[in-house]
DNA sequence: TCGTTTTGTTCCATTATTTGGAACAGTGTT
DNA sequence: AACACTGTTCCAAATAATGGAACAAAACGA
């Protein structure tokens, strides 16, 4: 997970910056780095400086700079599939009455880009931004069934398989069988395998040439809604993947008709 | 604006590709690049293979990473003020029905971190993570005019000093003069300065230490409320603010009561 | 079809940066 | 006043970045 020189290495300790949380010293940082004392310190130097990182000299400790929440609202803007979607999750969500995820796979994981829920309007950035395992939500499995095999293959070793609740696939081969039947039929259940009384059905947001762009999902609680009335849901989700995947495809040619910008 | 060796360099190509707002190829970002093809090519694979940026093959093109989404998601949640600030924010807002901005500096920039909008209850990550001018906005002057005399001269030599309208202040001298006011009143004014028909009063987030965390607006259109009736809600605007100072307080020590963390 | 141009990728000796052990400087503690 | 602890600086050795140029692969044109 580490390498491409310095670079990588700065990364490293910005997401051990991120893991903690919270600010953080420097002797926290070191007890825990691999780096020895005068390169951990000149890697915060350097990221401070670049204001990746934020020193308060007061309290002598480290935190996540804003320059972050600036690229991020540009990648969000144009990488993930937030823009495109949220007409059409908006509507979904308006029609159904029910709560939507839009999802990307990030490293192996689920990183939620948006979200409608149908009790509180709109949840903030809180909820674009956060991840969430791959193997046991609706979302992470509709996108990993549809990976080419030696990135499903590789994503699915890359799962903690961790077993939350008694529903959990917690072997490789066994999500391995469950992706193939969700390839097979075009959709994903959670059956209660990330958190007891939480069941969703999930479908793959994918370009014409099959490839996995991000995937959505309707949630809901068991005392709220049956497997089988989540499964009637499906031909409208259907029709919301496919609409988003169609916008997804007008928003990626316009690029080719601009590549002779150069001076 | 650059520097810090190669970490610096890789920065200044995120940047690039940011800049664009649109997936860009190899060619273009080479054409406006200080840095020889093949230095640029290796910053490109480096930064795509830490997720910073993605390459789509099928395009031929880079654009920004969901990774970076990612970690905003923790600088957000740990390093701005959106969090501490939001119960605050909401409460102002459902009490006065008006569009409400937070807002910290970033590089001598409005970087907005949250709003509370009157008509519609919520806009989401869009609005987090969006920047704009500081000398020409009520937020801006507000937080520019309670920076120490150091730091506000030279956030003020990297204003634009664009005019915007015919109330923008353009040059530094008469920005500066205007900063003093705030410092002397307390609270900032947005005279129609950035927006025709649009004006604001803002205060500014400090610590006790008088340092500047950030900055709270209330805007409206000239058109339904007017600079005196904004005035009225300073009072309110600063137990608010006082509020997330207090919170922002509280929320930085427990760091020190466990510090001795180390292994 | 075959040369030509454009665009992207790899090589490698040179050059510049990073590395990290150890010495040093502050700060607070007993 | 000695001690312990945390953070900062130094510098020769080790390592990584550099970029000119050669190479490969498409896209283009006649």
């Amino acid at each position: 997970m580490t390498g491409d020189g310095t670079v990588g290495k700065a990364l490293d300790v910005l997401e051990q910056v991120a893991a903690f949380g919270r600010p953080v010293r420097f002797a926290t940082l070191l007890s825990q780095s691999a780096f020895p004392k005068a390169t951990l310190y000149r890697l915060l130097q350097t990221l401070t400086s670049q204001n990746l990182l934020e020193y308060d000299a007061e309290t002598q400790t480290y935190s996540l700079g804003i320059r972050l929440v600036r690229l991020a609202h540009n990648a969000w803007t144009q990488s993930s599939l937030a823009p495109i979607a949220r007409p059409h999750l908006d509507r979904l969500s308006a029609e159904l009455k029910v709560t939507v995820h839009l999802a990307q796979l990030d490293n192996a994981q689920v990183l939620y880009v948006d979200k409608r829920n149908a009790a509180e309007p709109i949840e903030m950035f809180s909820a674009a931004g956060k991840v969430g395992p791959a193997y046991c939500t609706g979302v992470g499995k509709a996108m990993l069934a549809f990976l080419p095999d030696a990135a499903q293959r590789s994503a699915v070793a890359q799962q903690s398989f961790h077993r939350f609740t008694e529903h959990t696939y917690t072997t490789a081969q066994a999500l391995t069988k469950e992706l193939a039947a969700i390839r097979a039929r075009g959709y994903a259940f959670d059956r209660e395998e990330h958190e007891p009384g939480i069941i969703c059905v999930a479908l793959p947001i994918l370009t014409q040439n099959t490839r996995v762009l991000g995937a959505i999902s309707v949630t809901g609680s068991t005392q709220a809604i049956s497997l089988d009335q989540l499964q009637e849901l499906t031909p409208k989700l259907a029709q919301t993947a496919a609409a988003i995947a169609a916008d997804a495809q007008e928003w990626r040619f316009p690029d080719i008709n601009l590549q002779h910008t150069g001076t």
